[in-house]
This record gives structure tokens, C-alpha cells and sequence, in this order.
DNA sequence: AAATAAGTAATTGTCGACAATTAATGGTTT
DNA sequence: AAACCATTAATTGTCGACAATTACTTATTT
């Protein structure tokens, strides 16, 4: 493994996970310093976070994390519901056996966690999540898959540990994973397709409520 | 402007129309004297060509142009449908006046020269092409315009230049164009969404015909 | 003769330094 | 005192060189 992509894969986390805080002006020496690297390294590793939509930049400026803004959450809801609606589609045609098999296996244990700890719904958002990974690689659409679970992924994932966007609709989702699974089984694309589109804007629109309510930010 | 930055437009477009044919592998070395650049900054670059999906790369390996192929050319077919149908919904609500007059005056003079050359159809290509450029920054979804039109739309053309793709459906492909105008006109985002899925999925059927009667490749 | 292994050549990864641009400081003018 | 300008400091862009890895060539073995 190379030094850069070391450096990217710590700098990412360190992003998504907001000790390198949003919105913050990146100082290559700085950085650099504190990896331990050079700025060529650093400013490659850089290159690729800004490639994921992690970093802004402007020539003879610099890079700066990407601020996060209710209206960029809702941006990429959009873009994700795009997306994997489609992947689903292509999901009912392509999936294997065995990956239907895991995706049950998923369920049964989401439900069972489900049920214990009720109202608790952050670890259930990581299986969500995970859920929703499988589907995207069952879509057997290369690009699809790169696009949601490289790129756009990471975004998610920060604002999932620095917005709190905690979902209060765990049983309902569960249900509607359910429901996206039958189809799957059933070899329904158009189907999958239209629940999976109804599932992310459902989500989409119960965070759009919550920030109304909250009025923060 | 920097240096990286005017290198980056001249790969870009070489490798779009295929004078660094697709395939090839990337000499470092070569590349730099020939652009009279140092390595570094024509790494830079070619990070940037990655980026937007038309070099790959291995580490210790080094890049190469993308192979195309009729797989590749239709993943992005659906990924242009997934995302270019949710612009044209979001279109719909965001359209200004003045963006829709614009589109307006575009198919008139596109239905024009339609009329004139008929059969004729790579010029018309690239203004279907704008087409769908207006609609989609009319989505007024930041996310979406960048994948659409900084991501997609280079590895589009590209195919259009090498692959040879010419569509022999201008008069429908128009149509079509008209039936969507129409549902923006009205605010009808459902619909506008709808007809340009339909839009797509056509044109990728097309080219899925062509591919298989012509059977090359 | 084919396959393997060692050694060599070439390519990529990484580094530090200089040049060009931008940001900050301080001084001047209105 | 506020705004503007010149100068200085700091940051980014670009370069060439060395180190590490990969690809190739050649020699050796079966």
C-alpha cells in the first residue's frame, strides 16, 4: 500500500468524523508536517478527497473541507434516490442467489436488533445503510456502484456523525426494507425501483421535517 | 490560469476525440516532455482525468485511458436516466422564465435544421446534446449539474466521437424534446421526469439495436 | 525448447527547493 | 478614523532528483 493512499484513507476518516471540522481552511504545510509526508503526497492524498466531494478547492487558494448546510444534505437525497432507485431496478434483474440469501439474513437480523432496542436508531442507520449497500452491488452496474458506494458514501457518513441526523422511523424503514426485498425475490425491477424511490424520499422528507422543527441551521 | 489546470483541458480533450486513444497506457515521462511539464504537475492533471472518469490507474502501475465498450457505454446510459429524469423534475419546480425561453428558442432551432438535414443527424446530436445541458442546470441541484455536466458528459462524448454512436432517430429524439418543454411549461414535474426517463431509455434502446445488428465490437 | 530465476532497465512514488500568487502588515492619504 | 496603497510574509504551483517498485531481458535449468 502506498503512502498516499494511507494518508487518504486517515485524512477521510478524520473528515467524515469531523476532527478535521467542516468548512475548515486546510494548511498543506501544516498537514504535512503533522503526517509526516511530503506536500507532493499530502497534496495528491488531497486531489482524491476533493475527487469524493470531501474538499473544496480554487487555484492559488487552496483546499478547505466541504461545509456542511441542510440544503447540501438534501441535494444529495436527491442524487441518492436517483441512483438507487435505478440500482434496485437493475438489482431485481442481476442478483444471485447468494446475495439474495444475505440480504434475508440481514433483515432477520436487523429485525431481531430492531426489536430489542427499540427507539434506538443509530446502529439500525449503519445496517440501513448496509442494506442499501447490497442492493447497489447486486445492481451489477459498475459505475452505479462507484458512484454510490465511493463516492457519495462517505459524504452520507458525515453528515450521519456530524449533522445527528438520527432517523425516528426505524420500524417503518425495516418494513419497507421488507417490502423492497419481496420484490427483489419476485424479480420485480419496476417495483423494487418504485419502492426504493419511495423509501429515500420518505427518509428524505422526515429529515426535511426535522430541520423545520429544529429550525437550527 | 494554472498550468495544471490548461494541461487538464488538452488531455481532456485529446482523449476524447481519441487522439491518446482509448486503451493506452499513460507514460509519465513521455506525456511531460511532450507538454513540456514537469511529472508533478502532470500527475496533477491526470488525477483530475481519473477523477471525471477517463483515465484508470493501479498503483506502482501507473494510467491508462479507459477501454471503451458497449457494457461501459450502457452503464452510462442508466446512469444517465437515473439522474437526468430527477433533473428534470427538479427542472420543473426551478425553472426560471428566462432559462425556459432559452430552451425554447433551442428547439426551434433545432426543429430548423432538422428540417434541412434530415437524416443528418451528428449535429444534431451535439444540440440535443445542449439540449439536455439547459434542463439539467435548470435542476438548480448543485450535485446533480456536476455529475451531469463536469462527470458524465466527457465520457458521453467521447463515445460520440470514437464510438460512432449516431443516433437515427433525430425527428423522434426532437418530439420527445417538444412532449418534455411542454410538461416543464406546465410545472408538471411528474411528468417531465416521466417522459424524459422514456427519453433515454429510447436512446439507449436505439443503440443497443445498432450494437447488436452491427455486431462489432 | 519451454519454463524459471536473476539481473538490469524503466517507470512510478516520494521528497525537498524554488517561483508565482495570494494574504497580511503597516504606512499614507483623504 | 476609514479607506487605499505599498511592502512584506506566507501559501500554493511547479520543478528536478532520488528511492522503491515493476517490467523487461538474459541466462540457466529441466
Amino acid at each position: 500500500m502506498t503512502r498516499t493512499e494511507e494518508l487518504f484513507l486517515a485524512l477521510r476518516q478524520q473528515i467524515v468524523e469531523g476532527v478535521i471540522p467542516h468548512g475548515r481552511k486546510i494548511s498543506e504545510p501544516e498537514l504535512a508536517n503533522q503526517f509526516q509526508v511530503s506536500r507532493s503526497t499530502l497534496r495528491d492524498a488531497l486531489a482524491r478527497l476533493k475527487s469524493i466531494g470531501l474538499l473544496d478547492s480554487q487555484p492559488n487558494v487552496g483546499y478547505k473541507v466541504i461545509s456542511l448546510s441542510s440544503e447540501h444534505l438534501l441535494e444529495i437525497f436527491y442524487v441518492r434516490e436517483a441512483l438507487e432507485s435505478m440500482a434496485c431496478r437493475l438489482a431485481a434483474s442481476n442478483i444471485s442467489t447468494p446475495q439474495l440469501q444475505q440480504i434475508d439474513a440481514l433483515l432477520e437480523a436487523h429485525e431481531a436488533s430492531s426489536q430489542l432496542q427499540t427507539g434506538e436508531a443509530y446502529v439500525q442507520e449503519e445496517r440501513d445503510l448496509d442494506f442499501h449497500y447490497l442492493i447497489i452491488q447486486a445492481s451489477n452496474n459498475p459505475m452505479l456502484i462507484d458512484l454510490l458506494c465511493e463516492k457519495l458514501y462517505f459524504l452520507v457518513r458525515m453528515y450521519r456523525y456530524q449533522f445527528g441526523m438520527v432517523s425516528q422511523r426505524a420500524k417503518q424503514a425495516l418494513a419497507e426494507h421488507k417490502h423492497i426485498v419481496h420484490a427483489l425475490h419476485t424479480r420485480d425491477g419496476e417495483l423494487a425501483e418504485f419502492l426504493m424511490r419511495r423509501h429515500i424520499s420518505a427518509s428524505r422528507a422526515n429529515v426535511e421535517r426535522n430541520l423545520l422543527t429544529q429550525g437550527a441551521k
